[in-house]
DNA sequence: GTCCATCTGCAAAGCGATTGCAGAATGGCG
DNA sequence: CGCCATTCTGCAATCGCTTTGCAGATGGAC
């Protein structure tokens, strides 16, 4: 929740998503390319696995900025597809940066204990999205979908008998 | 979100779920049968997809009672396993009647218009839970999964070519 | 009926998130 | 390079959902 997260251990994971791509898609949108929005991006490039704001601004050191930014920010550039956002249910939402557009739909199994977040590849309900629509008119039909857990290190340990 | 919702019409869907089975749980952790209590499984009883907790509280009418007893109700009666919780990913929790126990696990196709709830039988990520405990060393491993879509009501209706 | 544990109402507060506003920064244009 | 409209930021106030502390009420075992 908010312990420190213990899996800022992939750096530079998205090298691929260069500045060219995020100052273009900025540009389309008459949007500023900000010294904040630059610090954001850095951050969520750093890191393997969502983030809340709260953690953002915490990795932020130096460059930090105020929370309302963050949380504007985050709006926009979701808005704009450069993250995504994921809600584990804990109450704060968390933001990981979207790598090259909508190809790479994933989800994650997340520990009831220690919250240590694995990415699940591959997308099994997706192929039900259109059965969906189709059965109960919907259109534009998308779903979400996260695993809890308990991971190996939090584990009950049984008690030894006496 | 906070419009009044259009569900409300499968009365008395819960009959089975009877009195003495909830009277039974109660007693069995010391709890107590109070009015509140009773009101708030009424209502769950009366309406076929969760509710939020003002929802609840609106719907209780007569047997009006605190926002506050209804949170804690709530938190109680789904540690006790006689209501589910359901995050729909707009801040607030959705409440519902847990049939029988945990053998009727569902979940839901949600319009993003107007919030109209369908619910959608049989659960399709269920036997991958099994193989990501395996790989991934997780115990307890559940989900969670939501549909989401515009509803026929909610389609937008194309701008007449002028 | 008595007594203790549990529960309720009320009010305050916690927390994530949003917003209004004035001042600062960005980037297009001449 | 410098001007200007637009966008952005920081700050503080605020919102909505949820939780909590406390005193008094209620339920249920005896």
């Amino acid at each position: 929740m908010n312990k420190p997260c213990a899996h800022h251990a992939h750096p530079h994971r998205l090298v691929q998503q260069s500045l060219g791509e995020l100052t273009q898609k900025l540009r389309d949108q008459s949007r500023k390319i900000t010294g904040p929005r630059q610090a954001l991006l850095d951050v969520l490039r750093r890191h393997a696995h969502p983030l809340t704001n709260k953690e953002i601004h915490a990795a932020l050191g130096k460059a930090d900025c105020d929370l309302a930014t963050i949380y504007r920010n985050m709006h926009t550039l979701q808005a704009m597809g450069l993250v995504k956002r994921y809600d584990f249910g804990d109450g704060a939402a968390r933001f990981e940066l979207a790598e090259g557009g909508s190809d790479h739909h994933h989800h994650h199994l997340v520990c009831r204990g220690c919250q240590t977040i694995v990415e699940i590849e591959g997308c099994f309900p997706a192929e039900l999205e259109a059965e969906l629509a189709r059965r109960h008119g919907f259109s534009e039909v998308s779903h979400r979908l996260e695993f809890f857990g308990l991971c190996p290190r939090c584990r009950i340990v049984p008690e030894p008998t006496p």
